[in-house]
DNA sequence: CAGAAAGCCTCCACTCTGGAAAAAATTGCG
DNA sequence: CGCAATTTTTTCCAGAGTGGAGGCTTTCTG
């Protein structure tokens, strides 16, 4: 109970633990990415980690706080993406500023789509673990975001009306468009798999969405 | 099996067996678009429809064919809201046309979410059921639109680019964003359950992806 | 009102679920 | 090495999941 608890290990943590949470953490995203909390039975995860099932208990306690360390880790990841594609060419003309973040945010769509297709399992119906994800790592996102749209709207950028709507809207047609990949090529044969494809949505949201400039 | 296998009864179909199946199909559609279909058991839509779970299968045969109806429901309902928008006021200007189409499909999500989040449950990973769902629904409503964006295009009303492409945007940032309802206003505090903002959603859509004429 | 069809309910056998607990194995460190 | 801490394996449990069989009740039709 290394990870879940408070408890530091008198003893400093094994390898072989390091990779089967890992390992767990991994199978977990997939699975509750594909089929929801409830959808998801813990033995699976362990299958799909090639792992024995008790040993969820072991290093995470519980179903609840297996998926909580998941989340965690896909928001991270992603935070840590979009930070650095900031930080890297201190450029900072808002348009292309702007434009840099949502090729960003559409990239790291493709390569995990599981960030929005946890969150859209989880927004189906209210329960505690969308308040957390919320509470967490969505508002404070949220918030940086809004600012940022409107300040983009005061200088004609981008277009008027409420800011949070317009954002939201970037944000379903960025990534809730790559969670549906597979629905989108099977109804209208777009291969959202071809790295020109991705960059081509990332070229439209940018036009569509900051037409200004 | 009068509904889910071909044969027809020799003698018509009860009244109380059609409430029956209304409440079992209403019943599945909230399950099933809350915990997707492997998250949802045959017992928590009886007990939701106030029925014995038996009853599912005298009716519907099995889960999955419950399932399929159920999405047929909701798509059928769907696409005869669409179409009742298009009918009444004969209008032909393409660009008020597709302006009222998207405020009845904003409008139609709002009313009833399940739409996209069944459609996002099954998305997820490759399954028998999306397949389906994409040969019956999906691909001849894409089909339509995408010609419909086309034309748009060409008259210089909608924005250049991958018609296929622009209408995925469109449809995620419509349907989308209101699947994500308690998740959107949770972030950013947008009321989405008001008529006014649902309106002013379906405003901002038809400014940002219709910006000619 | 009778008999048959349609619809419903009780029950069963089986599998899967999350989690607990004890036994076994592996590892770190004096 | 040798022993304790850590990690894994094994085993078990109570409850909830599943489809389906069979009998009972209601409704229709003649």
């Amino acid at each position: 109970m290394s990870d879940a608890s408070g408890d530091r290990p008198v003893r400093k943590q094994q390898q072989r633990s390091l990779v089967t949470q890992q390992r767990l953490l991994d199978a977990a995203i997939a699975a509750f990415s594909e089929n929801g909390f409830k959808g998801t039975s813990t033995r699976d995860i362990a299958e799909r980690a090639g792992v024995h099932h008790p040993l969820i208990t072991y290093h995470f306690k519980n179903k609840d706080l297996l998926w909580r360390a998941a989340a965690d880790r896909v928001f991270n990841d992603f935070n840590a993406s979009l930070d650095d594609a900031m930080d890297q060419s201190g450029e900072s003309e808002p348009r292309a500023e702007m434009a840099r973040l949502i090729r960003a945010y559409v990239r790291y769509s493709h390569r995990q789509p599981a960030l929005h297709r946890i969150m859209l399992q989880e927004a189906s119906y209210e329960n505690p673990r969308l308040d957390w994800l919320v509470e967490t790592h969505l508002r404070p996102f949220s918030d940086k975001m809004v600012a940022r749209v409107s300040e983009l709207q005061r200088r004609g950028i981008a277009p008027d009306g409420n800011p949070a709507i317009l954002f939201n809207m970037l944000r379903a047609s960025a990534g809730g468009l790559l969670a549906l990949k597979l629905e989108v090529q099977g109804s209208s044969g777009v291969n959202l798999d071809a790295d020109e494809t991705i960059d081509e949505l990332a070229d439209l949201l940018t036009r569509v969405f900051l037409p200004g400039g």
